[in-house]
DNA sequence: CTTGGCACTCAGATTGCGCGAGTGCCAGTG
DNA sequence: CACTGGCACTCGCGCAATCTGAGTGCCAAG
């Protein structure tokens, strides 16, 4: 049904198109590209292309534009990877150079992103597979309050005020003790059920103060980091103040959204380990996005830490330069967490 | 020279540009207020508020929009309290109700905000002033890495990972009881002091340790956590999608930069303790801003936590609501940080 | 000082028109 | 049978001309 040259004038759209941001016409399209047949065939061929449902017409005597469904058969089939220019390398090496713990380093990656791919960028935090808990700290604050802190192997801090019956320092100082040596040096999941048993052996005096403390470490342990995301490069949907409904506008909504964002990201790299995956239009679930693409990939080692980053934009991009930069990045990041 | 009448028609204008987004001419004027006076005498009027440049004419034959020293003068002498409605106050209880900890707080103050405004809301994070440290603490990564944790009585915790010669636990531990001992208990500033003093008691042995480690300290001492800002209700922008590049894009680009906006909240609650301040287009030294507002608030007490929030949005906005609620939200939040 | 009247201005909407990019179809050709 | 040149047709876009009316400034009268 497509034959390849059929495939190559479907290239050839996809990629003017996107550079112009006009509708393109069948002759520009043989100045433009060594297709080596005439006007009237490329026009045959379009119209097949159209049938099929690959490109359409804006209006009746306007060129052609790239579907969803075209944009997707030119990801899977046609792109060819753009690779890095050294300016882009170079950017990856400068923005990560010196990153020293993990919000540093989701900081500065998602800045890189930003910059490298000209769109709105997004990363998820690491969740370390591999963590362990190496300390529990109880701060004393006030006689009713106390500032639960827990650290964990990969130089994550996590912390939590407790409401606390009246205390002394010294209730504290054994609550402490008992606790770090329940759970310092094992993962968080073993933490847990090492709490749980922990509970019935304190006597019932000292159960009042453990008891809330014991509780909120369970929560803090339950809350996955990971659900946090960082977003930045917003001013580089300014780009597109054209499509200001379509793209400008749900983005920002989006943006606001941790769920949603998380929800997009998690649904592009389902099942696709380590690779970069695209979703393109209508191919979001998330119904205000329908008109722009994600473009993610997840980052890290199964058994080291892992998660999520990407980009978002109208479905109008360059997506082999994009899935090229989101590639290094994710790539560059998951050794950069594995080695410092 | 500005009898009560000229006054009563600028802030009739500046009222009605506001809510219509059109210029307004003479007769809309006295149509929808009970000036008690005819159109011509309205111009008149509007000639002399001209010449004296309160309002403009965007070209000849079309109403007045006020300028930018026309909004000053509503500001500052024609504006009234417009009480916040019912709604709202409810909003403010809601949105606050049941945070803990200084993060959580600030992350619902933006939300809140930016609800109640319709703007884009920027909140700094408070600084405590009668914070003093209440513990250090150190704990291993990797042979070469500790991490850094400073925790401070308002609930802040402070991180960094040091990098440091070959070390045993004995040794850290040392160290750790040490700088303990030294900080714990004082203000940061008493605390810079303590540390300086501290260096030279250590032998040259355990010296090549500690130094690292005292000095990642003065930074975090020296990093005031109220250089951050959180900032919420970005989809705002989309109701100026008109005012594309005067507005929405300086805004985007201005809320990367952290720093732009501690100058811009800054300067505009200098030296007025405590109420709400308005600066006004060009009034703003971030150039890209000249044509947006600025409406901030200090909160907090100063002998207590202190910093600034407020919202940025379109020159053409209504003042008197957007100051009550930011003058609400800031008196809530203050009373909020000091109770617990 | 206020007001009604009046001539004047000019931005924005409306209309009409020609251009040209682009298409689809068809008959001719290798 | 695939490709090509030719041709008639469509229709969005840009441009100029026109029209409308909101709004103004000024003036003379109350």
């Amino acid at each position: 049904m497509l034959d390849d040259r059929k495939l190559d004038v479907l290239k050839a759209i996809v990629t003017d198109y996107v550079s112009s941001q006009e509708p393109v016409g069948s002759r520009a399209l043989v100045e433009r590209h060594a297709l080596n047949v005439s006007p009237a065939t490329v026009r045959n061929d379009m119209a097949a292309l159209e049938d099929e449902g690959y490109i359409t017409q804006p209006h009746t005597s306007a060129g052609r534009i790239p579907t969803d469904k075209g944009y997707r058969l030119f990801v899977d089939r046609l792109a060819t990877v753009k690779p890095l220019s050294p300016a882009e390398k170079r950017a990856i090496h400068t923005f990560m150079h010196g990153a020293l713990d993990v919000d540093d380093v989701v900081t500065r990656t998602v800045r890189l992103l930003a910059q490298i791919t000209h769109q709105v960028a997004i990363v998820q935090y690491p969740v370390s597979v591999t963590a362990i808990l190496r300390h529990v700290e109880l701060v004393s604050l006030t006689s009713h309050r106390v500032l639960l802190v827990m650290i964990t192997s990969n130089g994550r801090v996590e912390q939590r005020v407790v409401e606390l019956a009246e205390h002394q320092e010294a209730d504290l100082a054994a609550l402490r003790a008992t606790i770090n040596q329940a759970v310092v040096g094992v993962a968080p999941a073993v933490a847990v059920e090492r709490l749980g048993a922990l509970l019935p052996e304190f006597s019932v005096q000292n159960r009042v103060q453990a008891s809330p403390v014991i509780s909120a470490m369970l929560e803090l342990l339950a809350a996955d980091p990971s659900h946090r995301v960082v977003v930045g490069g917003v001013p580089n949907l300014t780009r597109f103040s054209d499509q200001f409904e379509t793209t400008v506008k749900p983005v920002l909504e989006a943006l606001e959204e941790q769920v949603v964002l998380l929800h997009l990201l998690g649904e592009a790299t389902r099942g696709s380990q380590g690779d970069v995956t695209v979703r393109i239009g209508r191919e979001n679930s998330y119904e205000r996005l329908r008109s722009t693409s994600v473009v993610a990939s997840s980052y890290g080692t199964t058994d080291d830490a892992w998660a999520t980053l990407g980009i978002v934009g109208p479905t109008r991009m360059d997506y082999p330069s994009t899935m090229a930069a989101v590639r290094a990045v994710a790539r560059y990041v998951g050794r950069f967490l594995h080695e410092g």
